[in-house]
DNA sequence: GTTTGTGAATAGTTTCACAGCA
DNA sequence: TGCTGTGAAACTATTCACAAAC
């Protein structure tokens, strides 16, 4: 059925699917099940045929699901299908690291620029992209630049935040371990890797 | 009251309202309320009171929570009071940066371990820490290590998932964009950060 | 026979509203 | 008065089981 409320887990779990389409595609198959995909992703099949349900017939019964197919469209339903330009500000460690990650490209995403606000790294070069100074942040709202992926000290990152909205920006990546506030209409997705890590020992039982 | 079913999404919660009180602790602040703690977070006042009240009583009521009493007890229940010890596995770009990350600490986990299988990179040091052979993976039994980071390239994250749990770990830490298989008991969180990023696209309406 | 798509049942989580305590 | 702690209500999500489609 069509056009129902979509739940925000299956939007959660919408890129799981089209990581593992995209990685069965890639090894030249063509059609898959929703019982293959759920084994190859860890989840159960009723959840990714549920989920695929809130936006209309992807599959076929008998038969399955048409790889190509699959992957446009849900590509097209997470928007993902017109590419992105995202902006990095905080070119430390972890800045760094994901300047060279290649793995921002699989969902069509392309890191356009780099901000610091270090006078040592301005002007200087990392992953092949010039860092430029923090101060001129206000350039990412004539190169249409929608995204943003703030790894500064936590001490700094509402201070950027609100500069990266001010140019702009509508979706922030925070990597820094606090809340951000935003106004309505952007979007904050936090990830705060020791708190992750945080959550461990709790489901570790009498180890 | 006590002893109920302590729901997941709480226990996810929990670490965040820890990073508040260490915040405001850390500024010198003896007590807080669900109000000033759920501002401060980004949250809502009565989530925080019905979180903390699966545990227990922690507040006074008309006064609030005396913040030491707090972080004490969400570190026990976390089972962070006792300090963690974790092996990294993976020095490439994000790993390195991972083993400089000063965050680790302000909930007790301490990398004592670094992995790799370059023959280039073994021997080296990262962030004070030797860099070891991947396939000597094991000696972390002896040294009761019971956490893992995985910062491999998705084709190894198996092998050395198997190889930790083979080791004795028994939580893991994954940043590989692939689901990892383990034995029961065994607890893994996967950080796929290109992923988190695929989510922010759906949200961003009519910019 | 196989696999999808989905109502209905079940389970889990959030939100409210207020009693009770300091 | 102010704030916690918590049942109950409202809401959301997961799981099941099976009819329909191939």
């Amino acid at each position: 059925m069509r056009y129902r409320k979509i739940p925000d887990e299956t939007v959660r779990r919408l890129p799981v699917y089209l990581r593992g389409a995209l990685h069965l595609s890639g090894r030249g198959i063509e059609s898959t099940s929703s019982k293959e995909l759920a084994e190859l992703l860890g989840v159960e099949p009723w959840q990714i045929r549920k989920d695929f349900s809130y936006f209309g017939d992807f599959g076929t019964p008998g038969v399955g699901y048409n790889l190509t197919n699959l992957i446009k469209h849900v590509n097209k339903i997470l928007r993902l299908d017109t590419g992105h330009k995202a902006a990095l500000v905080g070119v430390g460690n972890l800045g760094s690291a994901l300047l060279a990650f290649p793995g921002f490209g699989t969902y069509g995403f392309e890191i356009v620029a780099a901000f610091d606000n270090d006078r040592r790294k301005i002007g200087r070069r990392r992953a092949g992209l010039l860092i430029e100074d923090v101060a001129l942040l206000d350039s990412l709202r004539v190169r249409a630049v929608h995204l943003g992926i703030v790894t500064v000290p936590e001490s700094a990152s509402q201070d950027v935040a609100e500069a990266l909205v001010q140019a702009g920006v509508k979706g922030l990546l925070n990597f820094s371990p606090r809340h951000i506030a935003v106004p309505r209409g952007v979007k904050v997705i936090t990830i705060d890797i020791a708190m992750d890590l945080a959550r461990l020992p709790y489901y570790i039982r009498a180890g």
